[in-house]
DNA sequence: TGACCTGTGTTGACGGTGTCAACAACAATG
DNA sequence: CATTGTTGTTGACACCGTCAACACAGGTCA
């Protein structure tokens, strides 16, 4: 039932977008393709975007609310203790960072920030507070801790996506909770 | 005197290619505007790049060329003491994606195999041996450790090049130590 | 019912971009 | 000098992002 109106082309553009991206790298989206691909005219995603790159700032923050959401749920999931969840947090990162290669490329090639990279940072955050509040993590602003957790599982994410994670997930896991140590 | 031929094409290209970088980023180089700064007609560059990929590839080695250069350098000057030899890299790290950013972005932008990728990371590697000699780093895979030491360093240079380093490298150079510690 | 507005999708046009082809100027070599 | 190979130039093409002007639909209100 092709209607003259699409419905909600907001969302199919950021999801096509997704694809191509995911298919050919950031660098290739091409708007013209997108809007093809969409079944529409080359001129409709300017109804929903002011340009190109508010579309990519659009897409790198469905991609930030994913995430964030990833990380949530591996923490709550993981129960009270705060190794374990601190740890389901860093698998969930990796995780997401290797089954959303698309995504996590625009997450961080785009950078903007946004109500949806400060709640995933802030989640992390909490967790950092949590476990000073047991004295499991060592006193000091836990923002700067957080920025040092997520600093080596962003590195472990961006440069190792290829290889084989696991014992080397599992390492570098063990060096971030050194550095929290109190 | 300004003749038919350039005379050295090709290192002014990567050269004018950076800067323009620097101003605009990665994503706005574009070859007619290279080629014009240079002094020179739009086709000219592919008198000696098959393409702008390839363009971009060069200046990702000159790049990663460079960047081995002050590893090296800063661990050769770093006297015998392996914590102060890897202290050093470590910092020359940061520095160099601190202060070279067009380079930095393209380099891990791009990303590919080359001659001076291996390079770099063969200087790590080595530094590790060493320490694994001397007793001061854990037994393992050298390659391994190697990437944890890169990850974080990475990491530090990717997530937070605007911000207030000394206090935050100096805790996380700790905490890679503390991965390497036996 | 019909006139009108507003939100959405379309087509036309323009300047800019990467790159293929054909040509032109120079340098080196016989 | 004639030739040949290297380097730079101009022309042409398809494609890209985006401005303008227009077309279709759904709702509102007379």
């Amino acid at each position: 039932m092709a209607t003259y109106h699409h419905g909600n082309l907001r969302a199919a553009l950021i999801e096509a977008g997704l694809k191509i991206i995911e298919e050919k790298g950031v660098r290739a989206l091409t708007l013209r393709e997108l809007a093809a691909r969409v079944g529409v005219s080359r001129m409709a995603p300017y109804r929903h975007f002011p340009d190109k790159e508010a579309l990519l700032g659009a897409i790198c923050e469905a991609g930030f609310s994913e995430f964030a959401d990833s990380l949530e749920s591996a923490r709550n999931s993981a129960g009270p203790d705060f190794a374990a969840r601190l740890s389901a947090m860093a698998v969930a990162y990796v995780r997401f960072a290797a089954g959303h290669r698309a995504h996590y490329e625009v997450m961080f090639a785009v950078r903007r920030e946004s109500e949806a990279t400060a709640r995933s940072f802030e989640i992390l955050r909490e967790t950092i507070e949590e476990g000073q509040r047991n004295g499991e993590v060592r006193e000091g602003d836990p923002t700067d801790l957080a920025r040092v957790v997520w600093t080596v599982v962003h590195g472990i994410s961006t440069l190792h996506l290829d290889r084989e994670f696991p014992a080397f997930t599992l390492f570098a896991s063990g060096v971030m909770r050194a550095g929290l140590l109190p």
